[in-house]
DNA sequence: TCAGGTACCCACTAAAAGGTAAGCATCAAG
DNA sequence: CTTGATGCTTACCTTTTAGTGGGTACCTGA
């Protein structure tokens, strides 16, 4: 996050909200409809419960994400799309599949290995 | 950068490409056309040149940016996007049309105060 | 001779981001 | 009466990222 001071474009300002290692996988476990804590954990391969918690709370206060709490035993809280949150996954559209049609690419210039 | 590992999906991978403070504001730099490094760093306010030259060469090495080395006294160097650079900023032009319009939202949410 | 511009590189430090592992309150099932 | 599931919270530590301040080599103009 830019600590002090204006964003100097609107892609600053976005990548602001999506930047880090597990916003936009957030995103798309969200893309489909309201999911449950655990459900997005059990979705998204290796994230720790802190950092699902600390980015959902963050993307809340973007009001990327909204928040439903259900007072029942055992707990239950859904997480779902604002319309914000609606149009910024739209927005993404075209980067996703960018970056879906030059993965290979990517991953071969960075000489990532695949998970064993 | 994901240390290890195939991209969970295209956002993954494209997020990789562009994240990190300074990455978007250089490529939009360099949108109009090729620009020298002196020019780069002039346009974007506040990157050190440590910043710069170390997303430059990281961009380069995604094959984002090219770089062109005129053996001139003084020294020049030229900037400029490639076909996969250009197309990416094709595919983040929705991404900052979001950002700009939801630009004051972001920052209120942020509680960024503006420049001195 | 000396500052200024060019495009960097290097070492060190500070700050931010992320990972690990534990605990809590509640109830149900075994 | 222990285990598991739920959705968190907290403390601590490591890794990653970014910032600071110096140096280089070359030529130009004052």
């Amino acid at each position: 996050m830019r600590s002090a001071g204006m964003y100097l474009c609107g892609l600053d300002a976005a990548v602001d909200v999506i930047g880090g290692k597990w916003k936009v996988l957030i995103l798309w476990a969200l893309h489909a409809g309201p999911r449950r804590f655990g459900e997005v954990k059990r979705e998204i391969e290796g994230i720790s419960e802190k950092m699902l918690i600390q980015s959902l709370r963050e993307l809340e206060a973007d009001e990327i994400v909204h928040r439903e709490v259900f007072h029942e035993i055992p707990p239950k809280v859904e997480y779902s799309l604002t319309p914000l949150g609606k149009s910024l996954n739209t927005a993404l559209a075209p980067l996703g599949d960018w970056g879906h049609k030059h993965m290979k690419r990517i991953e071969k210039n960075r000489h990532v290995t695949p998970r064993p």
